[in-house]
DNA sequence: TCTGGGGTCCTAGGACCC
DNA sequence: TCTGGGGTCCTAGGACCC
């Protein structure tokens, strides 16, 4: 086997390079909103000369480099540039594997005799990345014979250049490489095999396959396997890749809205956006995973069985506020909910809602989605979000100049309650 | 001014059914 | 008068990835 994975260069940052002349040469750092503390979701190539990385705070970056300048990330924007490198790759294979949106492993055993040998096949997809894609949205090309190798290659190909692991030189590979720099292979796992003596992937090879299934369980075998420099993890073509398993949202807390009262809205705010996606998805869920971070960050939470799959949002918060409840309810400081929907099921396959109430929620949740799709996911809130909207969209991207319709129903009047402090007391019956 | 947001997979004990 | 074994679901929690 032979495998080519792509890497786009500082991608995020990049593309906003390419999109804007003024940006190029910069130190610049893309993250959620520069106005607020955020993390850093990707760094120029000249703002990681300062030592910024990817997963910072904004406000770190900003220490190491005081000119660095923030750009509001595009989801929408690098969604499309990644269409259009996959086309590119579409026309060396079908056997495309998108790792992520900015990562890709191509099979290539068939093709690379054609094309002049791997490194001849690497520099015709980077010379057709150029054209399509802009000077300044690059990608680096690792090249091994299995992807767990390539990924490693291509962090010496990295920026813009190509790097193949011929056969002869992974034993030298293996000894060289720290044990976290696999993917696959966390803080967590490197720490623990190094109490066993394992600094270097050629470390593991050298281990009894027995300790390491004895002490990893399954995962045991394939840390043996890497060792070894083979990988045992399936190559997965695109159009192999299964539905998604789950969807879920989590946002960390502005200070303003860490009391229980305004986690609660966040909570809902976020129950709407995950029940919204189900059903654009035409998916229900059987499960909900609710979860909250303290003022310690420290996190808990649980999750709950549906009598039946849902992907009203209603159903899904009282559920996430069950959970919440199971577990001492909001803590007086909430810096971050989370909330998850699992298990989840084509709709067709659920039953319909037996009773009106339930029928009347499901076109009341048809009519808002409309709306939303038409002006805007801020257009129109729920009494008990709006309540803490204004100071919570400072935190989710602004309310814009949408005008703003604010659904007075009985989720509004069930929010008064809480504020009383008295959420067990709730029906949640419609 | 401490620390985002989206996911996947694995383990392990208990309940329950056949 | 002694108590199997396999399969699936539920819940809790951990680890890792970009």
């Amino acid at each position: 086997m032979l495998v080519l994975h792509i890497d786009m260069d500082s991608y995020f940052a990049s593309i906003e390079q390419q999109a804007n002349p003024r940006l190029r040469g910069r130190p610049i750092v893309v993250s959620g909103r520069p106005d607020i503390h955020s993390v850093v979701a990707a760094a120029s190539r000249e703002a990681k000369r300062y030592g910024i990385r990817a997963g910072m705070s904004t406000w770190e970056a900003k220490r190491l480099c005081p000119g660095v300048t923030f750009v509001a990330g595009n989801p929408d924007k690098y969604g499309s540039m990644t269409r259009r490198f996959f086309q590119i790759l579409l026309r060396y294979t079908p056997m495309v594997e998108m790792f992520s949106i900015d990562e890709a492993f191509l099979e290539v055993s068939q093709e690379v005799g054609r094309h002049g040998g791997p490194l001849a096949l690497g520099r015709k997809i980077q010379e057709e990345f150029r054209g399509a894609l802009g000077e300044w949205v690059t990608g680096s090309i690792g090249i091994a014979e299995n992807k767990m190798l390539a990924k490693l290659a291509v962090e010496e190909a990295k920026p813009a250049g190509i790097r193949w692991f011929r056969p002869e030189e992974v034993p030298g590979v293996l000894e060289r490489t720290p044990l976290e720099a696999v993917c696959g292979i966390g803080p967590r796992i490197a720490r623990r095999l190094s109490h066993l003596g394992a600094l270097k992937l050629a470390d593991l090879g050298r281990f009894p396959e027995r300790v390491l299934r004895r002490e990893f369980g399954v995962y045991g075998a394939t840390l043996a396997l890497w060792g070894r420099g083979l990988d045992p993890t399936p190559f997965v073509p695109y159009w192999q890749v299964e539905e998604v398993k789950s969807v879920g949202h989590s946002h960390a807390i502005p200070k303003a809205l860490r009391h229980p009262e305004g986690a609660r809205s966040v909570l809902l705010f976020l129950c709407e956006g995950v029940g919204r996606r189900l059903r654009r998805k035409g998916l229900s869920a059987r499960v909900v995973h609710f979860s909250l971070r303290d003022a310690d960050m420290r996190f808990c939470g649980g999750q709950r069985a549906l009598e039946s799959p849902t992907d009203d949002e209603e159903t899904i918060f009282w559920a996430a506020l069950d959970l919440c409840e199971a577990h001492g309810g909001f803590p007086d400081e909430t810096t971050l909910v989370a909330v998850r929907a699992t298990r989840v099921l084509p709709k067709e396959e659920t039953v319909r809602p037996l009773f009106l109430a339930e029928r009347r929620r499901e076109r009341l949740a048809e009519v808002v989605d409309k709306i939303r799709d038409r002006h805007g996911d801020r257009a129109i809130w729920r009494g008990s979000v709006f309540a803490s909207g204004r100071s919570l969209s400072q935190a989710t991207g602004g309310l814009g100049q949408e005008r703003e319709i604010v659904l007075a129903e009985k989720a509004s009047e069930r929010a008064a309650p809480a504020r009383s402090g008295r959420l067990a007391e709730l029906d949640p019956s419609p």
